[in-house]
RNA sequence: GGCCCAUUCGUCUAUCGGUUAGGACGCAAGAUUUUCAUUCUUGAAAGAGGGGUUCGACUCCCCUAUGGGCUACCA
């Protein structure tokens, strides 16, 4: 039975790398009909956040990304907020201590940052390392009496792996193969903090996993540093270990580095799936508000890192469930493309019903104070959909369908209403008021037909009626907006059109 | 600095020793059209460099270069 977790910590917005960590957890975990785990890995009280967790929790469902087991769900394996499991892990570090694969360590933040500036003024680097462990204040060179006393005096410490020396540690991950380091380049990372009485991530990463049954670990390539301590500390235990794979990273569209929220507000897109309004600082766009259907959202981030292999490239989640695979996972790390997510965007557009997309363009017309009909939306979403790329785009490229156009764009106005135009605009409207009915191959055979007989300009003719119409240029076919409008209205704009604008 | 990871068109990618190196985004040109858009057609555009291994390397190995990540009592 597959389990895999999305183990986020709740220092502010989930950031799209965090989203596709998530949803590459969900497509394995559906592709093998496992179980998704969320786990709030709040063990830094220092960098919480209030309402990340909500944030995270409802991004996901935005995203469709479902939660099996874990925070906000419940599951047999309670509590998953890593704050409410705080009893459990002091006795594996103590465990751990018992065995010699850890000490104690009573150094202060002050002593080691002091160290640490010494070393580096002198150009080289501090590591808490087997090199220097026996020359500090750790219980590997204390009587068991002093450590004792030390504790219970109320001094603070912390517990450390004590590294082995000389072993070569050899990982198996699912993306990059075979890893080996050496042991003694690393160093003896803390496992429990006195301070507030917490584990560090590392500690509580393991042993969660291990008790929650987590037979996969996939997670963001920041993490493969800390695979040979990982590695290390289930031996230690004598675990069984979890498979892992090192997700590569999103990075930015320009320059170098990782994709930031910096990135975002310097180039103008979201990194974020939703919107996130901090109690301090500035607040963060999201894919959401920007526009973007979910859907497309989660297709254009799946396929940044990962390829089914074939040509397809539009695939909703079930399609991604079936061919995803860990094995087609790239290695290397991927630009995010803003355009390449407009254009998943518009295709998803596209293809969605017009009755699925009524609710975004009421929605606008709510704000503004308008109604229309239902049925009328429906049309209008039909007209307009294959104009926009992003749902904020509907407005401007429907706004004509329901206000009257009270002004009209002054370089269409001096290309087409000068010359014939505007009496042939008069005649056309005396034609449009005679059409019995008014559908769009009604009106269109009727002008057009007149057009013909009379051997004018089409293009004139038909871009002044527009002009008349939507109050400039573009749109769908001017019979097809005629009919959404009525012959009521439509009249109403051709007599405005001739009344308000200069004869030339 | 140390450790680790990576490297195919501008970008996302396919290729798992033998291909005219394929697709998509973007870009350019053209077709369709009353406009805008959609759609369709076409085009430019890639194996970081150097050594091996091999009859034959984008593909396997090594080195270099470049890029990235980590190096906290953060995750």
């Amino acid at each position: 039975m597959v389990r895999v977790r999305f183990a986020p910590s709740p220092t502010g917005a989930l950031h799209i790398g965090g989203v596709r960590t998530a949803l590459y957890n969900y497509l394995f975990a559906r592709h093998h009909g496992g179980k998704m785990l969320l786990r709030i890995e709040d063990t830094d009280s220092a960098r919480f956040v209030e309402g990340a967790e909500e944030y995270i929790i409802e991004a996901l469902q935005w995203c469709g990304i479902e939660i099996d087991e874990g925070v906000g769900v419940g599951g047999p394996h309670a509590p998953y907020r890593q704050s409410e499991r705080r009893e459990l892990y002091l006795k594996f570090a103590l465990q751990l201590i018992e065995t010699d694969w850890a000490y104690y360590a009573f150094d202060t933040a002050e002593e080691l940052g002091a160290i640490r500036g010494e070393r580096e003024a002198a150009g080289g680097a501090f590591a808490y390392n087997h090199e220097v462990r026996e020359t500090l204040k750790t219980s590997l060179n204390m009587s068991a009496d002093e450590v004792q006393r030390r504790i219970e005096s109320g001094e603070q410490y912390v517990i450390r792996f004590k590294m082995p020396v000389g072993e070569q540690i050899v990982m198996q991950d699912m993306v990059r193969g075979e890893v080996v380091v050496d042991s003694s380049t690393l160093d003896d990372k803390v496992l429990y903090k006195s301070v507030d009485a917490l584990p560090t991530y590392h500690l509580a990463n393991i042993v969660d996993d291990h008790l929650m049954e987590i037979t996969h670990v996939i997670r963001g390539e920041e993490w493969l540093p800390s695979l040979p301590l990982h590695f290390m500390l289930y031996k230690a235990f004598g675990w069984e270990r979890p498979e892992f794979a090192h997700l590569p990273l999103i990075l930015k569209p320009d320059g170098k580095g990782k994709l930031s929220k910096r990135d975002g507000d310097r180039l103008g897109f979201a990194v974020f799936p939703l919107e996130w309004i901090p109690k301090e600082g500035d607040t963060a766009r999201g894919f959401r508000e920007d526009g973007y259907l979910p859907e497309a959202f989660i297709n254009m981030l799946a396929l940044l890192g990962w390829s089914p292999g074939g040509d397809k490239e539009v695939m909703s989640m079930q399609e991604m469930i079936e061919s995803f695979s860990i094995e087609r996972i790239g290695k290397s790390g991927s630009r995010y493309d803003p355009d390449k997510a407009r254009w998943f965007n518009g295709e998803y557009i596209r293809h969605t019903s017009n009755d699925d997309l009524v609710p975004h363009l009421q929605h606008e017309l709510e704000t503004r104070g308008l109604k229309a009909p239902y049925e009328m939306i429906s049309q209008v979403c039909g007209l307009v959909k294959e104009r926009c790329t992003l749902l904020t785009d509907f407005w401007a490229q429907s706004h004509y369908y329901f206000v009257t156009p009270t002004q009209y764009d002054e370089k269409v106005v001096a290309k087409f209403y000068k010359g014939d135009n505007p009496a042939h605009l008069a005649k056309i409207g005396e034609i449009l008021a005679s059409c019995q009915t008014f559908d769009e191959p009604t009106t269109e055979a009727a002008v057009k037909s007149w057009i013909a007989e009379n051997s004018l300009p089409m293009g004139q003719v038909m871009n002044t009626l527009r002009l008349s119409i939507v109050g400039g240029s573009g749109g769908a076919s001017i019979f097809a907006i005629t009919e959404v409008l009525g012959k009521e209205e439509t009249l109403k704009r051709i007599n405005n059109a001739l009344e308000k604008l200069p004869k030339a």
